[in-house]
DNA sequence: TGTACATCAGTGAACGCGCGTTCACTGATGTAC
DNA sequence: TGTACATCAGTGAACGCGCGTTCACTGATGTAC
């Protein structure tokens, strides 16, 4: 490590200029390597090279601190799904609607394949707190993942290729079989299934979604 | 508390008769109520009533206890599922074969529900230990869950219902579908829905899961 | 433009907590003769 | 059947650990005049 000094804009002096956010990376960097409970606000200050006291200038104690690595996380998840589904482009309203559907599952299982931590740090709801709703977190489209399959959704409908009563709570079929193969490879006795054959798991659980809403 | 002399059988004297299995119970009963990281030894052997390091003579560590605990708790989910599968009566093949599948689904997700603790311990993988494989308790029938979604999977193959080609791996699809909800209901975003709702978007999961094998 | 001073953002030391685990021990048990 | 003794299953006290958090503090910052 080099001597402050040898940094002049991040740290001239002993103010740090802005640790907030140097915890809050260090907190994600913590998630991302070992999930929630990993999130301890000492090793934090420790990362950043500060007290651990001064933590609690920026935020009022360590599940503070956790609720914010919780939203970074579902932010970088609603990121990587928005980037794959704004990535379909296609003329045909059929083949848009199939491909955005595929887009958020393929995303959502990607993303918890590349950054295990961080996908548990954002489903992450401590035990004490209220019910948390459906994460709230949007990425650049300013929609969340869970709206999105929602639109996708909406859009094999309207293109007939969804029967309408079929319409109702489809968002929950769609995010419990992505979510639980999530589960499966990253928690469960899944984990460790060479990436190759995750993807090819994946595409079928996604086949089948599909199949469940648009087979005759 | 009654004083030990109280009740002679269990512990006429101050030797305890059978401390492990006491041990086991209060981990399981631990693990009811706050998961895998609510098994902690001293707890357990506050319970008991013996003194903490009393446990090193029958396991070796925490840890030890631990994995006896996940044991006991997925032996309890491949009870449940076991039970629910047995139950399954009817002389035509097909519909057996559905019964069966439904069956597996609907107990799973109830076993969470109702002991959602137990749940995500049967589920537990400690970091530092090798890949698990598929939980290997059994029920009394001496099949193991997953076996027993492979069993129904056969019969839907075996009545016709579903065409063999989509066989492979299906057991993954179904498990991800049901895993995934029950993970949403317990710990995720639809923690605290109301048990009637949980039940109906359960049956709409099982009922896409059978449509994904048996659509024509 | 220069200076006094309130405010802010850090420091260093310490706290109590519950945990897993180890030590030397002792009372109960059961077996050999 | 009775007794000596090895073994077994507990006890009580203590350890070190890392954690979150609080205390009184001090050096840097920036604003009022």
């Amino acid at each position: 490590m080099a001597t402050p000094q040898a940094h002049p804009t991040a740290r001239a002096s002993y103010h740090h200029g802005d640790l907030r956010h140097a915890l809050l990376a260090a907190g994600v960097g913590l998630a991302r390597d070992g999930g929630p409970d990993a999130v301890v606000l000492r090793e934090a200050t420790r990362r950043v090279g500060v007290s651990p006291n001064a933590a609690y200038r920026h935020f009022a104690d360590r599940e503070a601190l956790l609720a914010a690595v919780c939203d970074a996380a579902q932010a970088l998840l609603a990121e990587a799904i928005d980037a794959q589904f704004a990535a379909v482009v296609t003329d045909d309203p059929g083949e848009r609607a199939r491909g955005h559907l595929r887009a958020v599952g393929t995303a959502y299982v990607a993303f918890a394949l590349d950054e295990p931590g961080l996908f548990r740090t954002a489903f992450f709801v401590p035990t004490d707190l209220e019910l948390a709703a459906v994460p709230t977190k949007a990425g650049p489209s300013g929609r969340t993942p869970f709206e999105l399959v929602g639109d996708a959704i909406d859009e094999l409908v309207a293109s007939g290729l969804m029967p309408h009563e079929r319409r109702p709570q489809a968002e929950f079929l769609a995010w419990s079989s992505v979510h639980g193969l999530a589960m499966l490879l990253i928690d469960g006795p899944l984990r460790g299934l060479p990436r190759a054959q995750a993807d090819a798991v994946t595409q079928r659980v996604v086949d089948m979604v599909e199949a469940g809403f648009t087979a005759p």
